[in-house]
DNA sequence: CTGGGGAAGGGGCCC
DNA sequence: GGGGCCCCTTCCCCA
């Protein structure tokens, strides 16, 4: 046999009916040789679909039906492979499958993928198709998601000046090689190493938009939920990060990356340079557009995908409302609302002391209460419990805390630099220059007061103010 | 290097 | 649906 089909290694073999002595009058490149059978063999398999050729299976997708080959869907997702492998009609039978929590015009663009690697996706239709695809279980297809609104969102910031960004409003497609990747290719890829290059994407306005929009989020489905713990989909609950610059300080990297603590917080030097200045215009803008993109995510965000978690005694469904950033699922929209906002990395309620953002008021509370107002009864120095009268009040910048009389003796008021005393009225966002607590903190790096009640005395209340973000940058 | 503590973030669930 | 509480985990700092 003179040729071998290697389809993995990049060699050459003779044409059929060469010798090994003869000179070789024509060489093949097998790479070229794969992808040309690759894509002949993925023409065949879409023809035979589109003409309903050997078609074993049936998806129904809100009352529209879609005719494929089982075997195509089974390599394809990891939905349909464990609805395949698992379903009660074997392998000899058609299998039906039914969907509700997306549209057919999504599961179009899903099919249209699988079987010709080209991934139709805009603006209108990337979450659903994203939400579709992590239902269905297609890595490679969220990966591909996400790094489209990813490069959507670096190229609008970068380039939005010059207009030389390719506008999120235009569809692109992306091209790749059909099928699921293995789990390798997965890694290598990873969603900041894939980033689409711009010279495969091609614009086609043509398309109209799609999906959930409109739906009633609400809705019933048909088709349970897989939990199944070795689905590549349970890998990526935390990549939707690449969604969040690690600069911004709007955004924080959801898991381990998060920015915590005192060492987590950038703080400004005392004298902010013109180009600090710059800086921070720089900053504010591409927090404002962050902001922005942020709440078009919000804009074309599908309704909650609810789906049915498990069965209790009376076999009644509960429902779950499933995230379509991740895998995560919760009892109540309210809660996926929530859980969204590490997503999205929207920060609504500032601390009027120090700036610092918070996703929820109950943390800006704590934060508040912990940081500002000194409400601990512990002595910072020593940790023995203080009471409000034996508790003195330490201000450092805009951080209060308590210390007990004796540790306050052991020090000696006269290290501790000793502010004139002005400051118990002014509440400590009023200590603060707009640019922050650095102002405050040189004016007043560390003040003592005997206000048993500093939030009454001082007027450190807790100003809850939720900020439009572009406004507020704009300013 | 390691363990403890503080602060922050997130989920579940009750009101 | 929002607010709030409780609990747990994670991260950072510091001794």
């Amino acid at each position: 046999m003179d040729m071998v089909a290697d389809l993995g290694a990049n060699r050459l073999y003779r044409a059929p009916g060469e010798s090994s002595h003869q000179q070789p009058q024509r060489w093949f490149n097998t790479a070229d040789i794969t992808v040309a059978h690759q894509s002949n063999l993925l023409k065949q398999l879409n023809q035979q679909r589109r003409q309903e050729l050997f078609c074993d299976c049936s998806v129904l997708v809100e009352g529209q039906l879609f005719r494929a080959h089982r075997n195509v869907l089974f390599a394809s997702s990891g939905y349909f492979r464990m609805l395949l492998s698992q379903g009660p009609d074997g392998l000899s039978e058609s299998v039906n499958a039914t969907f509700d929590v997306f549209s057919p015009e999504t599961f179009t663009v899903i099919l249209d993928f699988i079987y010709s690697g080209q991934l139709d996706l805009s603006s209108h239709n990337v979450i659903e198709v994203m939400s579709a695809a992590s239902y269905l279980q297609m890595n490679n297809v969220i990966n591909y998601c996400k790094n489209f609104i990813k490069s959507s969102l670096d190229i609008s910031v970068k380039d939005e000046d010059s207009d030389r960004c390719l506008s999120l409003s235009e569809t692109c497609s992306f091209t790749s090689g059909a099928g699921e990747e293995t789990s390798e290719q997965q890694q290598q890829q990873g969603p900041c190493s894939i980033s689409p290059p711009p010279a495969l994407w091609t614009r086609d306005n043509s398309r109209s938009q799609s999906g959930f929009l409109g739906k009633d989020p609400n809705q019933e489905v048909s088709a349970s939920a897989l939990t199944n713990p070795d689905s590549p989909v349970n890998e990526l609950s935390t990549e939707t990060e690449d969604l969040q610059d690690p600069q911004d300080p709007l955004y924080t990297l959801p898991g381990s990356e998060r920015r915590r603590g005192k060492g987590g917080t950038k703080r400004r030097a005392p004298n902010s340079t013109r180009s600090n200045q710059h800086e921070d215009l720089d900053i504010q803008g591409a927090r404002t557009q962050k902001a922005e993109k942020a709440e078009e995510l919000y804009a074309t965000l599908p309704p909650i995908v609810g789906v049915i978690g498990h069965f209790t005694k009376d076999s009644n469904p509960i429902m779950r409302f499933k995230c379509p950033f991740c895998t995560h699922t919760v009892k109540r929209k309210a809660d996926l609302k929530r859980h969204l906002r590490c997503h999205t990395g929207e920060r609504p309620y500032p601390c009027q002391a120090c700036n610092k953002r918070f996703t929820r008021l109950e943390h800006l509370r704590s934060h508040f209460e912990t940081i500002h107002q000194a409400r601990k009864l512990v002595c910072r120095k020593c940790k023995c419990q203080v009471t409000e009268e034996t508790g003195h009040v330490v201000c450092e910048g805009t951080r209060r805390y308590r210390m007990c009389t004796a540790c306050i003796q052991e020090v000696g008021c006269d290290n501790i630099p000793m502010d004139s005393l002005d400051g118990p009225n002014e509440e400590p966002a009023l200590l603060l220059g707009v640019d922050g607590e650095e102002e405050g903190d040189a004016k007043r790096s560390w003040m003592v007061t005997d206000d048993d009640d500093l939030a009454e005395d001082s007027g450190a209340d807790l100003i809850i103010q939720q900020v439009d973000d572009s406004d507020e940058e704009l300013q």
